[in-house]
DNA sequence: CAATTTATTTATTGATCGTTGAATAAATAA
DNA sequence: TTATTTATTCAACGATCAATAAATAAATTG
């Protein structure tokens, strides 16, 4: 028999997954809600139904915790992003446009957080605050795995208009990941301001108005 | 002598006056650094040079305190946005452009950031915290002056171009909204990215490119 | 000057923080 | 079954939190 060691370990091994997963949705949210100080380990520990002890026995300490909520679905979200700029960039070989280059970057984002699954909300408006924080705190606020896929992003977008300055693309890249930022955070500020007109859920429209106005934006830069 | 109560009472009001700013200057270089929940009352107080129980005595709470120094600049940042977008709506009578309107909006602010006082820099990383933060809890993150002002540029804009919907006028400030915040925040993430190519402080060449961009963007909306 | 208001400090409260070590229960290994 | 590893809970530590009441110092008033 070879598949000995494989199913032995099922039930505890689903348990430990289980629990921590269970641990991290719930400090997902909390987080979203309130970020990393105005969230405490009593709280997470609660709302997941566990004791505050067995947060630190799956995630060392509260660093760690935070660290793990992101590192999920960093990946996951990252390797959409990159997977669809590619996929656009070998159907469109030779006549990629701006637009085209930017509804591949922001589908996949913008797909997570239609699809319904309310982890991906609160690990949006996280992300969000993460983005309004300045580097170099307890936490891993570098996004190191985001830097391949914003360098991929800016050389499509340099392919499209070779004539836009290097600085000037990250210029352009500060300002859609400004626009998704604030998107993602869901506020409900717009929605309020607007009487109504808006809603900050609304993410489809969100995508299409974003990749008109920031992709016809792009032209402005080519001299 | 008609001129008896106002200096009488000159040294003590300075006194208060003086410290009351020089609480309210350490709270905002902190708030701005680490939030409202990472901040305590007892290192505001040290940074200040006063006793906790100085702080709460002229600010109540912790809420209180957070609310004043919102409430110190938010009203001139806000008066210089609608000064600006005054003086460019009479003197463009008729032939106003999306980047013309775009720049006015956008200029005061980048002006107080570029002014060399370091509380505008401080206040500006507060501000794109509250922005990506949801409405509601315990600060006030309403922004309540700031709504005529952002009803005046959607009214001027919508002046420039009646075909585009109330809506997306809207939307089209909440991509603006999204730009400014990230600006203001100064990560240093784009210094990063970029090899040093982009630099988070370089306020006159964001407010070059932004509007640049997003005024050329704008024209997207109009179908 | 004396009386009073205002500014600031000292000392302390009860609550809550992140974290830890030891005890317990459950599952796996032998 | 017995021994061992793994998961979970219990109880507690010292530190620090926001806030307050009372005492003190300084300035203003009359």
């Amino acid at each position: 028999m070879s598949a000995k060691k494989q199913p032995a370990r099922r039930k505890q091994a689903d348990r430990r997954e289980e629990s921590r997963e269970r641990i991290l949705d719930a400090a997902e949210e909390l987080l979203a809600g309130r970020g990393y100080d105005g969230v405490t380990m009593r709280e997470i520990g609660k709302a997941a139904g566990a004791d505050t002890s067995l947060v630190h026995y799956y995630f060392d300490n509260k660093a760690g915790l935070f660290n793990a909520v992101i590192a999920r679905r960093a990946g996951v979200v990252n390797d959409a992003r990159e997977a669809a700029l590619d996929a656009y960039a070998a159907a469109h070989k030779g006549n990629m446009t701006a637009q085209g280059v930017l509804r591949a970057y922001l589908e996949p984002t913008f797909s997570f957080m239609m699809s319904g699954e309310p982890g991906y909300l609160n690990y949006g408006a996280l992300i969000a605050k993460l983005n309004s924080t300045a580097m170099g705190g307890d936490v891993d606020t570098t996004h190191t795995p985001f830097d391949p896929v914003v360098e991929r992003l800016v050389n499509l977008l340099n392919e499209v208009r070779p004539e836009v300055s290097r600085a000037d693309l990250y210029w352009y890249y500060h300002f859609v990941s400004g626009a998704i930022s604030l998107s993602l955070a869901q506020t409900g500020r717009i929605d309020v301001l607007s009487g109504g007109l808006c809603r900050s859920d609304d993410f489809a429209t969100i995508l299409d108005r974003m990749v008109r106005v920031l992709g016809q934006g792009f032209e402005a830069l080519a001299t």
